[in-house]
DNA sequence: CGCAATGTTCGAAA
DNA sequence: TTTTCGAACATTGC
């Protein structure tokens, strides 16, 4: 796990978010140009932001919401190498602000593998923006409930873990926080989400909100180097259990952590302690 | 050089 | 119709 770079999932995003809040809120947005990019789906209508003002930085998942004065929202998702800063990066630009006020009146959103999402709708019409339109609650409010949790995996058969990066079910757990809080609740990543119990489902929520709070708690040295562009190891991997720990022996048994494809997604998980019950071996739950 | 990595979207299949 | 699955996207680093 040594010079992986850093992915953007929720706890870095809402760092992202807390520091966005001081220093854009009620400047209003003077320009607005795309660099190197191509109006399309990830970069819509950008020219309306100009002459409005930021009323608000809200985060949504991994999605982040500026509210406009104009009635318009401009919506951020740093995909998975997107850098947001006010000193122009040397390379890899794809837009730039400039805001009203003092200090820092310029944004610029880096985007190197162009995974990432720039653009302005409307208030709420997240029409272009079908995961955003089907996001589940926030996993940190107090609707994030063990009972609902638990009904509304009753109503899909997909695997927990495919079902978790869905967005649906809950928003904002990315692959690594998935394999996370499988693992911490020892749940098997390839059970079906109808299978679990009432107490998994609930063991599962307190897992995605341990790991989340406590990932954005590691934020501070993580941002520091985010922020530099270098985007290199975060603080917070070096409290990775499962993730990215294939043949490494599980801190809780000593097993050893396989690593497996899931939906094309690398998944990690430690046989003893997340297993399969015998309702679904032989339902293609690979070794 | 081919493969793996990532999140979201799209279209096909069930 | 709804849900699920796999491919595509873009780019870099190993």
């Amino acid at each position: 796990m040594k010079g992986r770079s850093l992915i953007p999932e929720l706890p870095e995003v809402e760092t992202v978010r807390r520091e966005l809040e001081p220093w854009l809120n009620q400047r209003q947005i003077l320009k607005a140009g795309l660099v190197d990019a191509k109006p399309g789906p990830k970069y819509a209508e950008l020219e309306r932001a100009i002459g409005q003002k930021i009323l608000g930085v809200n985060r949504r998942g991994k999605f982040l919401l500026l509210r406009l004065d104009g009635g318009d929202e401009l919506v951020i998702h740093l995909g998975m190498t997107g850098i947001i800063s006010p000193k122009e990066p040397q390379k890899h630009v794809r837009v730039a602000l400039e805001l009203s006020g003092e200090g820092n009146t310029r944004l610029y959103f880096q985007d190197v593998r162009r995974f990432g999402r720039f653009l302005v709708v409307k208030a709420g019409d997240y029409q272009s923006l079908p995961t955003l339109k089907t996001l589940g609650v926030e996993p940190l409010s107090e609707d994030f409930k063990p009972l609902d949790f638990w009904q509304t995996l009753q109503a899909s058969k997909m695997p927990i873990k495919s079902y978790l990066l869905s967005q649906r079910p809950v928003a904002g757990v990315g692959n690594i926080y998935a394999d996370e809080a499988l693992w911490l609740a020892k749940i098997h990543p390839l059970r079906p989400s109808s299978s679990l119990s009432q107490m998994e489902a609930h063991e599962l929520v307190s897992a995605i909100q341990k790991i989340l709070s406590q990932s954005i708690e590691a934020q501070g040295t993580t941002l520091n180097d985010y922020r530099t562009v270098n985007g290199e190891v975060g603080a917070y991997l070096s409290e990775l259990k499962a993730y990215g720990h294939a043949g490494d022996a599980c801190p809780r048994c000593q097993n050893l952590i396989l690593k497996t494809s899931l939906g094309g997604r690398g998944t990690h998980f430690c046989p003893q302690c997340q297993r399969v019950t015998n309702n679904f071996a032989g339902q293609g739950c690979k070794p």
